[in-house]
DNA sequence: CCCAATAATCTCAATGTTGAGATTGTTCGG
DNA sequence: CCGAACAATCTCAACATTGAGATTATTGGG
């Protein structure tokens, strides 16, 4: 079986058999995997009302244990994105009421984000839900296909720096 | 060795050990990958006075094979882009001269992208480094581990419907 | 203590994508 | 042939992110 990278290879195969394109192989599917999951996620908490980036920044923040605060400095770095990403999803977030910032009384320069209770609950509901739908997403794969796949992408990750949470 | 998933999971665990959030591992670096190999080639390109995306448009050009044109309609395929990105990058492509557009004589509704002598010569040049520069981000990855890496992949991406190239 | 360096967040213009609708052209049934 | 359905591309407003610079607060050397 084939699939659209074997095409595209295939093509650089005829095209440029000079060149050694084998790395695509592999940059190219985890590439095409991100896009095509990224739309199932996406579709899967629209269906609920969220963003994927809103479920992310409530997901940082129950799973690093009560009281569920984080400074906004640890959720861009966590996200890995721009301060000025942040301050956006934060804003748009606190107004529907799902965070809120809370200045640090002992570095005014701080903004504590927050899970309001509601967003505590939302979370908690949800969490079950996401991995039981990114469960179903990798169907197609035994337990053991996943362990060597996700063995093989921790090798990876590790040798490109992705080795903290900041 | 631990990467920033590993992390992530034991949070979970942690805090929600009634939730099997194993798919995690897999989705969740894949989805991390993406981003640090994606910063990686754009730092790779803008060296080169290039934009990741233009190089995106002139490979999936250069690789079909002479004439090196294909439809608009075809490009966004390729790309898994909308139509309203398509037109924004041919509209700066063309403006560096890179490609052009060629109406079609037999259906004039279709815009026939086509390769400049320029941008042939450019991603013809490029092509070789690119593939070194991404054999090198792989470099953790052995022989059989790249094997088994890109086969789980196609594994997956075949189940989420990447088969064809549109 | 003061001031320069550093730090955390916010602001904002530039950039790029999405997706719906407009435009232009083709096809095909009657 | 005509008109409706379909097809390909472009337009454009809404939205998100980046990244540089502004703002506000802290720290540490002298």
């Amino acid at each position: 079986m084939a699939d659209a990278v074997d095409a595209i290879l295939a093509q650089w195969g005829r095209e440029r058999p000079d060149v050694d394109v084998s790395a695509m192989g592999v940059v190219g599917r985890i590439s095409r995997a991100q896009l095509l999951l990224g739309r199932e996620l996406k579709g899967f908490f629209a269906e609920r009302g969220l963003e994927s980036w809103e479920f992310d920044v409530l997901a940082t923040l129950r799973r690093h244990g009560a009281p569920y605060e984080l400074t906004a400095g640890a959720l861009l770095r966590a996200a890995m994105v721009t301060s000025g990403a942040i301050t956006n999803r934060i804003d748009r977030m606190e107004a529907k009421g799902l965070v809120e910032r809370v200045r640090d009384a002992d570095d005014r320069r701080s903004v504590r984000i927050r899970l309001t209770p509601r967003g505590l609950e939302l979370v908690d509901e949800l969490v079950a839900l996401h991995a039981a739908n990114e469960d179903r997403l990798l169907a197609a794969l035994d337990p053991a296909g996943r362990e060597r796949l996700a063995g093989a992408l921790r090798t990876l990750l590790e040798s490109l720096g992705d080795t903290s949470l900041g």
